[in-house]
RNA sequence: GGAGGGGUGGCAGAGUGGACGAAUGCGCUGGUCUUGAAAACCAGAGUCGGGGCUUCCUCGACCGUGGGUUCGAAUCCCACCCCCUCCGCCA
């Protein structure tokens, strides 16, 4: 959602950098820009007849305070109202129409956004081959009775992994909250609005599983709970930044992905995940993004596990995001870098849709938040990455060091 | 699932069919006092959207949402959404 008034007086801006996006969204700019123009021309004629019938009842009021006949008057208030139902009922067209036009639009590309995927670093050691985590792990990871119980994609993990999982989120939620993040378990359920709010809806519903008999939706992702937590809410600058963890499985229905990554747990329907959430003043977004990039990097490297860091291309942002980075990991089994952690930086997108603001420090009236969100750790991926990057020989896995404190194993035997 | 109560300004919380958005408290801003701060006292301040001769003026909208009654609705009626309390059930 863009600032209409900054727009029309300078559209030229927005419009190049929505061109960028390479989808059309520049198109739907200018229709959004005329429905605009014909709304500010319905707009005054309302408000005249407005006026002056307001103006005529307080008179109607006084008069039959004072006993005195107001009926001629009152016929005349009565007339007028016909002609103001019918204007009122056009602005009210342009004005549903116009919102419907701003809601499609995406978030205009930050200039730092790449025109392709560019990788900005390599860390750590690459290029090394070996089975994939399906060979390692054995019946530790058992998609056939996933399959029975819940359909294909889904699985069931067992002894070591689970424990190698609650160390890690355990682990993951100590180190963000060192830089501030406060944990949160966030619903996972959430109301249209959350999803509209965050710029899934309208758009990705195919991705979404919904819950027709309560009219509620599984989030893909718990960014949706945590950037709805302080919708429509005031802040005061000096609140700021609010930094959230939040811990949630995550839904994705995966429609249209059929056929890819088919193999184990890379793709799956259900996934358990540690994700970032920050609310912070607009003249601090860009640092945040940073910021928020730097954890995830520790995280890789305290795991040691080889990534790289991907600018990702201005077509693949997503509608919220101005920005985004993902950190590919090393996976030995794929022989190839894949998508691990990601994060956005979703500028004051999701702030106007979900009419969160703050008032600034210094200065009067309200500014929209910006919000930037980024994964700690993507439980399913991070095994898959730790499993294979940690194979032995023998088919034996050893794991980091810094999970043991946490309740990791410190390796996994060898499958049978 | 059964019964009831309620949705009002940043927050809490009054409210009458007409005093032009709304008591009071807290919080906020400015001032007085003070070496400074606190307290006290005084004053100010809602949000959004139009328009303008754009540090200000003006108009409109906004008391959950949408309809209705009325010359006039936060206030009356209808529908919907949401929240809360009690009982039942329950991890």
């Amino acid at each position: 959602m863009l600032d209409l008034k900054a727009i029309r007086e300078d559209p030229a801006p927005a419009r190049e950098a929505l061109a960028r996006r390479g989808d059309g969204s520049e198109a739907v700019l200018d229709r959004v820009l005329a429905l605009d123009v014909r709304r500010r021309a319905l707009l005054p004629e309302v408000e005249e007849l407005r006026s002056t019938r307001k103006a005529a009842s307080r008179q109607i009021g006084e008069q039959q305070g004072r006993g005195d006949d107001a009926s001629e008057a009152i016929a005349e208030v009565r007339r007028s109202g016909e002609r103001m139902k019918e204007l009122e009922a056009e602005l009210r067209r342009v004005e549903e129409e116009l919102d419907r036009a701003v809601a499609e639009l995406p978030n205009p590309p930050d200039p730092g956004a790449a025109p392709q995927d560019t990788v900005l670093r390599e860390v750590g050691r690459s290029g090394a081959t070996g089975r994939d985590h399906l060979e390692l792990l054995g019946d530790l990871v058992d998609l056939e009775a996933g399959a029975r119980v819940a359909g294909s994609r889904f699985a069931y993990l067992k002894g070591p992994l689970v424990l190698l999982e609650l160390a890690l989120v355990r682990w993951a939620m100590e180190v963000a909250g060192g830089h501030g993040f406060e944990p949160v378990i966030p619903p996972v359920l959430v109301r249209e609005e959350a999803l509209y709010g965050t710029g899934f809806l309208p758009d990705t519903e195919q991705q979404i599983y919904r819950v027709a008999d309560d009219d509620l939706y599984l989030s893909g992702t718990s960014e949706v709970a945590l950037a709805s937590l302080h919708a429509g809410q005031l802040l005061d600058e000096p609140d700021l930044p609010l930094r959230y963890a939040g811990f949630s499985p995550c839904f994705r229905r995966e429609a249209g992905a059929a056929g890819r990554d088919t193999r184990g747990i890379f793709r799956v329907h259900q996934f358990d995940k540690l994700e970032l959430f920050s609310f912070v003043s607009v003249s601090e977004a860009v640092a945040e993004h940073e910021r928020i990039l730097a954890i995830e990097e520790e995280l890789m490297q305290a795991l040691g596990l080889p990534y790289r860091v991907v600018n990702i291309a201005v077509d693949d942002l997503g509608k919220s995001a101005a920005k985004k980075y993902d950190i590919e990991a090393w996976l030995p089994g794929q022989g190839a870098y894949r998508e691990l952690t990601s994060c956005s930086n979703t500028t004051d997108y999701q702030a106007r849709r979900l009419d969160i603001r703050y008032r600034p420090a210094e200065g009067k009236g309200t500014v929209h938040a910006h919000t930037l969100n980024g994964t700690a750790v993507a439980v399913g991926r991070t095994i898959i990455a730790l499993v294979e990057n940690g194979q032995q020989e023998d088919g034996s896995i050893v794991l980091p060091e810094v999970l043991g404190q946490w309740g990791a194993p410190a390796r996994i035997e060898a499958a049978s």
